[in-house]
DNA sequence: TATGAATGAGAGTTCATTCAT
DNA sequence: TATGAATGAACTCTCATTCAT
């Protein structure tokens, strides 16, 4: 982890670091907010300090410029594949099927809780620097390497088989990342839990070695 | 189809109707490609002028504001469920499997021929007008419900079977959907025929009365 | 000569040069006034555009940025060597006597036309850029020198002597200058004719090798 | 003299009055070097603050408003004539020769270390107050007049002759000026002292009744 | 019909000043 | 008394739109 702080490289008039960092923290959690209804540049600097109940020369103690809202936005949510580091090495020692199960699990989760940050980040990927652009684009593929790394232990294990673990890969991400971009369709038909439920069914009936599946997997195993 | 012409009620003082119609057309082709590299609110009227290679003045005598484009552009393109009623109702008599996959396979044509359309849609869906967004929202909703009746006709005929064709619909879609938002990262792997194929593949084998598939399926024919 | 254009790196809207000659001229001889009156930081853009007669956006058209005026200013003027040089080359051949005398009352004319530049200078040198602080400087430099080149002329042909040209050619241009600082308090008391003329003969008087002066100047001719 | 307090007339929160004297003495000593480098407007009251080592919100328990301290830096320096007629009643019986001499050389040694005092009012003067801009402009005149009485004293006792004794005054006050504004050229060919014994030497030689001076002057009488 | 110069409202940002601590 | 966080009016500059040519 880089940082703890949020944006230490962003102009600031005030010397006292929590503070600023407070305040940065309420400024990037309004601003998505804000930035999701109305876009980026749609947003004026004075409807955002409205939004974060502060005066327009105050949020300017403590960024540098609009810009530099992107950025911290980007810095605060850029760390995908660490959490998800952090919490793979958490498991403990686990089959592979269940890490696997665990981090869908997981990633639906947080897919539900940054559901505005993700919005916000695919929709306004084009406002972001070159630099920030390319750290949110390495976050996704570091997760996609991730999952596949799980799938590859799997079929090492004798677990799963499938033909590209990278094509799967990527498919569990897109079927997670779409609960937060299409949650306002699906939402009327499943929960987060639901679906979750559904597609890790399915994922996992789709790469494991059959007759393992159905034997081992509990919930289906009481069904006559 | 409600309208042949672009944005009837769009101001203009051009009384030539297909001289309005041909310019809207090139002003909205040229749009998408400005709005894409630099965002709608990011591209000023004199680039995008300069992108259509007409004077800044004369862009007004075919629209009558800035936001008409985002609503040209709407209905340029919010007209996927017209498309795919019409391409099912010239397949003429097939079978459910037939017709699900021929779909399939049109619609990641589109998916491609459409790519930027849609990422342009994406991005900037905030800011359409209420309606607009309203008209491209019930596009989606009809296509998933286009989806879902092709699968419900499969059900019928005992082609296919699954819990809840609402989801598998929306599923195939966004498989369809992700090929736009993610051919940089897919492309490395795949061509968007193969991973047309791979899907299709995919979902009528998760799909299928399981006997039937694999008896039936060309690609497997040859197979004893 | 460098350029004639005034200012041919500075950002345009219109590709009309011959307008935008036409404007910049227009705005520098209107922010010369306005700025010497409430100084360059003290005067708006809103003020200076309302001097200029045009709008506040018009004035973008044809300059960047308030900054960019200085410098057009700076270019308009700060070729005091070069107008100087050109005037002595058209002299032809005169004694150094006349040479410095006619010198000496062309840059009294110049100092009361270019009055308000010259004090502009004086008091913005602050606010000039790095590159047109030294122009100037080198400018006024390169008067000095001329002088002394001058002086130096007279010296070699016997007619003038003294301890160190280039403080006498410094105390000649410091003299003129002053004119334009001080006129305020001078033309109480005499014109710039009569100014320069007394002024002239103090220089001349104290330069001049002695029984050479009073028998050859004019306006002692009729004295026995 | 007016006042031996700077600026009675300006807001205090303080009722310490040897305090608030000695805080606006600090400030003015501060704020003449920031100034000269940025110009008043320039230069932010953060800046200022900063360089004076006090607290943004404290200057302002010594001072009402930014203004205030062009106010201040007047008062502290537009007593030219005071200080001059101070030192001239100090010097005694000496003879008008004498008495001018010394006078000059004190006036040069003024203008070395009022410096930027009077390169920032001469930058600064279309920011000060009507009243200011009018005392400062005062206090030249009577400086003028000043060494006009010293000239005509001279005459008075058959020492000097010139026409206008007001414009030879006002070209040794100008001599002098020039020392501040021009340092930067001229200490590359003269040290002050050598600067100021030139000048004094060229103006008491060209009003001098001759015989007398070149005979009563020391540095030369022992010259064969 | 086509052009591009002109406009001014409104954007992001700054900064003199106030005020709670 | 001293601090520095907060404020909002006013700044420079942009840009959608109009209009004379």
């Amino acid at each position: 982890m880089k940082d703890t702080q949020l944006g230490t490289d962003i102009r600031t008039y005030s010397n006292n670091e929590s503070l600023v960092n407070e305040r940065r923290q309420h400024i990037v959690a309004c601003a998505i907010n804000v930035f999701l209804k109305k876009g980026y540049h749609g947003t004026t600097m004075r409807e955002l300090a409205r939004a974060c109940t502060i005066s327009e020369g105050s949020i300017y103690r403590y960024i540098g410029s609009k810009d530099d809202i992107l950025h911290l936005i980007c810095t605060a949510r850029a760390n995908g594949i660490e959490r998800l580091e952090t919490f793979f090495n958490e498991l403990g020692a686990v089959s592979p099927t269940e890490a696997l199960e665990a981090c869908i699990n997981t990633c639906f989760t947080w897919a539900e809780s940054s559901r505005d940050y993700n919005l916000f980040f695919n929709r306004e990927i084009s406002h972001f620097s070159r630099e920030d652009r390319h750290t949110l684009l390495e976050d996704q593929i570091a997760m996609v390497h991730f999952f596949e790394k799980r799938l590859v232990d799997g079929i090492e294990a004798g677990d799963f088989r499938m033909e590209s673990p990278i094509l799967v890969a990527h498919d569990i991400l897109m079927k997670i990342h779409n609960w937060g971009m299409r949650r306002w369709f699906l939402k009327q038909y499943v929960t987060l839990e639901e679906y979750a439920g559904i597609n890790t069914g399915l994922i996992l009936r789709s790469i494991r070695v059959e007759a393992d599946y159905d034997a081992g997997h509990k919930q289906d195993s009481a069904n006559p």
